[in-house]
DNA sequence: GTCTATAATGGGATAGAC
DNA sequence: GTCTATCCCATTATAGAC
């Protein structure tokens, strides 16, 4: 009898897959491992996926959408002030490299290991950091900060700092100190009016 | 008649696969390219390097040795005053953030390439680390500050965060953010004694 | 004897075929 | 799901130039 077509099929090789992208690098890993690990044939992954490439770009995109949604949710759940928005969304960072298996921000690593790639991958990265550098702007912007353009560059450093600590994980300091690092920018900067 | 055997062989050979390396990654650069940057046949780049991770390792040990050299003479430039040498190898760092052809650290380059490496490269990379950041340590607790440990993890994130930057050329800020930021968290450190 | 140029070997990878 | 065409790469071997 013939074979129904399996419902998440896609999810299934594409969850192999990211988890091996993720945690050993993109180059170091081979299609057949890709195969090995989601237990179906070539075809199969071909069918599904054009090529490494389609894959690879098909992992960004999804960790590029979950990554953004969670941050969304931590800046939801810490109200409407801007600075506390801001102080969620880098504790959500800090939260993630104490997670076991959290090796960094995958679109940071892509580039990291790609320096001059320029297929699709790439592109979805760098737009990726693009906007997640405009939203932290924007943000920023919502505080009464004096001057917005460097605290934006403060925080954004800090940010860049974690990441670059969660993909070593030897030598990883505590996280928790982006946390009151980011605090303390916020606190110190001068702001365009007091609150009465 | 017989060649003399070229000085300074070993050198050239080195930097150009250095180059290579450092700008597009190590596994992105293939010995046929190096050796024709390097202008000379396959048999005497094997002569002097046994294998490609020879070469990656004798890159990495000179890219070592030279930063280490220049952070030293840049700190050893700021005077006595453990605060003024933090903030200058900060400033060094920013510094070369801003020229053109910088791409970050090597060796945190080589480690977010290979994440699981395990030869000598990897070896190099993060005893490098590890003797970075128990440098900045030490200089740390040489301040007065109070809580040296705290503060060395936050000078640690910046400079984390300036690599990080250096090696992504588009969306970078001004590396100056970074050293003002240092300069802000060593002020306002609260001190075991205040200066009288 | 030292180097260049080039071919050969062997492993591993992508991708497609059956 | 195995088998194969094709490619790239590291490394070694060969043949000749200076």
């Amino acid at each position: 009898m013939a074979r129904i077509a399996a419902e998440g099929t896609r999810e299934r090789i594409l969850d192999a897959a990211g988890g091996l992208f993720y945690a050993e690098g993109v180059r170091a890993v081979s299609m057949d491992q890709i195969i090995e690990t989601a237990g179906c044939g070539k075809k199969l992954v071909y069918s599904h996926f054009a090529s490494k490439n389609d894959l690879v770009a098909a992992y960004l995109a999804a960790e590029r959408d979950t990554r953004e949604q969670q941050a969304q949710h931590a800046m939801a759940a810490a109200g409407d002030d801007p600075d506390e928005q801001i102080l969620a969304l880098t504790r959500y960072i800090a939260d993630c490299v104490v997670e076991s298996g959290f090796r960094g921000c995958a679109m940071r690593n892509y580039v990291a290991e790609f320096p001059n790639g320029e297929g699709e991958p790439t592109r979805i990265s760098q737009e990726y950091l693009e906007n997640a550098h405009r939203r932290l702007a924007r943000l920023v912007r919502k505080t009464a900060v004096a001057r917005p353009r460097e605290v934006t560059e403060r925080i954004w450093l800090i940010h860049d700092g974690l990441y670059a600590m969660a993909a070593r994980p030897w030598v990883r300091s505590k996280p928790a100190v982006a946390v009151a690092l980011a605090r303390d920018v916020l606190t110190s900067a001068s702001r365009r009016s007091q609150p009465n």
